[in-house]
DNA sequence: TTGAAAGCGCTAACAC
DNA sequence: GTGTTAGCGCTTTCAA
């Protein structure tokens, strides 16, 4: 087992000096095939590990990214933060993982705490770390200047700052145009976020409907600040906007949670899907098929994003030049809750 | 922002030796008021922050647990995983995740990583960490003579090896004798793992219907071996076993993503949940409200195992005795596919 | 109450 | 090809 040998046992018993261990242990060349064999054989032999710390003094990282992710039990973050994970140790980078809240001040604790760890870069996953105002961007570039800051679905435009973002714009224009296309006028937008990404959307649904000439009622875009798992909250908000003289004829959701709330509301209202009322998610989850009919949803390519990510993260500790943000489109994906023209 | 002095640095500015500052960063008593504020200006001032590697080298610990989970992206884990982080966290502790897949191999080599960076703990997130043969669990013993090792949702009798589980047994067993009870004799047990919680609740049905005098056409317990994501897979098994002539009344699903795949079943084959067909699943995870009608699950108190199994490694790092198995019970929650009888 | 100095285990520049 | 040695930044005796 895991003995707690250190170099200098290892060279002894090898008879040589640490720096020939030190070598033999980072695949330094200069060592001779023999005393290489001689080395590895008492290193292997012991189950010698060298120590991190030390390792870590000297050389000032750890070969660790750090990743923040608002909540790791939402299924879209969960995701993500799955894949780069992985990705990561392929890449021979362990991860240090934080599960900040939704709350800006235990987001920079929880940045302040990567960083005093030495992570290399820092991996933001999720939208929802950007602000509206600039200043509570700061913390961001703050680290910034330490690390570069990888920003997964969210853009920001700083030195050291680097983002992979799915174009939410142009899904969002493109799937409220077809569901406008296929005779829906009153088209409701229900959404949970103001995140960047969170904006983009609604910005594309907007842009969307006023290109259609349709009349935009503000209460068409319906806000539900409930737990993104509770269904039955969200269907309940929708009766009671429909009660309240609300009417609509077909949902936009921000994310397939919602979508799946809008179900809920038409099946407790006796309506039919999609003649009544059309329902197009977002994320394409694994919820997109669990409800029936299943739910028509914007995949917007998660694991290539994360990939990228990645990618673009490698090139940049390895001091290569990479592009400072990269967008990718997102596909809809038709199923059960939408009629096609 | 995070400067990159040293405890020179900070020394030279206030005046006193190395020594006198790590005393006021430690807390250390014998340090007179006069220079603890006098040291805390500047350290306030300079925004410094003690290098982490060069403390954990000395007191050979980073206060950070391992965290080891098969696959963050399965809705149950990831919840687990969630709530673990955040009680560490709170607890001054961080976190170092390791997705390590489901393959034995990969689950070794996450281990030895993660002894390599010197975590305090490690926590298996989930019960298929544990294998059938004793040999294979080698690897958990072998960490547990470095750390303490914790079992979420598993059990394993080795020193220095700590299980909090829930009685998946029990709760498979009422959830079987429940639907017995109800009327149903040809009830088929859907899962897909035979990890120790997997056995357990296999074992659980089996017993109930044993108890019953119920034949047990071995042919009755499906074991599904896809994607967990892929509902229509699942769906489509439970058909196949129907067309070649398996018939059944009830479903027990070993999780909720099973007894989704079961409600999709009956929907296409034109069943009536539950007068056709009655479903139980496990878990009580978000899926369960996401269908129509909503599902009856098994909910397993995961916050509650959560919550015990810091509480008992806090303890245990503080070197106080805690108990070595800690068993939870489960509960039905009723929902639509059953009928209460 | 404070300071000096010896590690902690490793890497890398520099000698040989 | 191999060994010597000076750090890396901190904690913690031991003296004063």
């Amino acid at each position: 087992m895991t003995t707690n040998m250190t170099i200098y046992d290892i060279s002894e018993k090898a008879g040589v000096s640490i720096a020939t261990v030190s070598r033999v242990l980072n695949g330094s060349s200069n060592v001779s095939e023999k005393t290489k064999k001689k080395v590895m054989d008492i290193i292997n032999r012991y189950e010698y590990t060298p120590n991190a710390f030390a390792r870590g003094l000297g050389l000032n990282t750890m070969k660790t990214i750090g990743i923040m992710c608002a909540d790791s039990s939402d299924l879209y973050l969960a995701k993500a933060v799955y894949y780069i994970e992985q990705l990561l140790r392929s890449n021979g980078y362990d991860s240090l993982l934080c599960c900040t809240g939704y709350d800006l001040n235990t987001k920079e604790q929880s940045m302040e705490l990567l960083i005093s760890k030495k992570v290399d870069s820092i991996v933001l996953v999720g939208s929802n770390f950007i602000y509206e105002k600039e200043e509570d961007n700061r913390y961001i570039c703050d680290a910034a200047s330490v690390v570069p800051v990888m920003l997964l679905n969210a853009a920001l435009e700083a030195p050291n700052v680097y983002s992979i973002v799915s174009d939410d714009y142009t899904s969002m224009y493109k799937a409220t145009a077809q569901m406008i296309a296929s005779g829906r006028k009153e088209i409701l937008y229900f959404y949970n976020s103001f995140s960047y990404s969170g904006k983009r959307k609604l910005a594309g649904y907007r842009a969307a409907m006023e290109e259609a000439g349709i009349f935009q009622n503000g209460l068409r875009m319906q806000f539900y600040k409930g737990s993104h798992e509770d269904i039955h909250a969200m269907a309940k908000q929708l009766t009671e906007a429909s009660q309240c003289g609300l009417s609509f004829d077909g949902v936009i959701a921000a994310d397939d949670n919602l979508a799946l709330g809008a179900v809920k509301y038409a099946l407790q209202n006796g309506l039919k899907i999609p003649e009544d009322l059309s329902i197009i998610g977002y994320n394409n989850s694994l919820l997109a098929t669990c409800c029936e009919p299943e739910l028509t949803s914007i995949d917007n390519r998660l694991e290539t994003l994360c990939q990228h990510l990645i990618t673009t993260l490698m090139g940049i500790l390895n001091g290569e030049e990479m592009p400072k943000k990269t967008v990718f489109s997102g596909e809809i994906i038709q199923r059960g809750t939408t009629l096609l023209q």
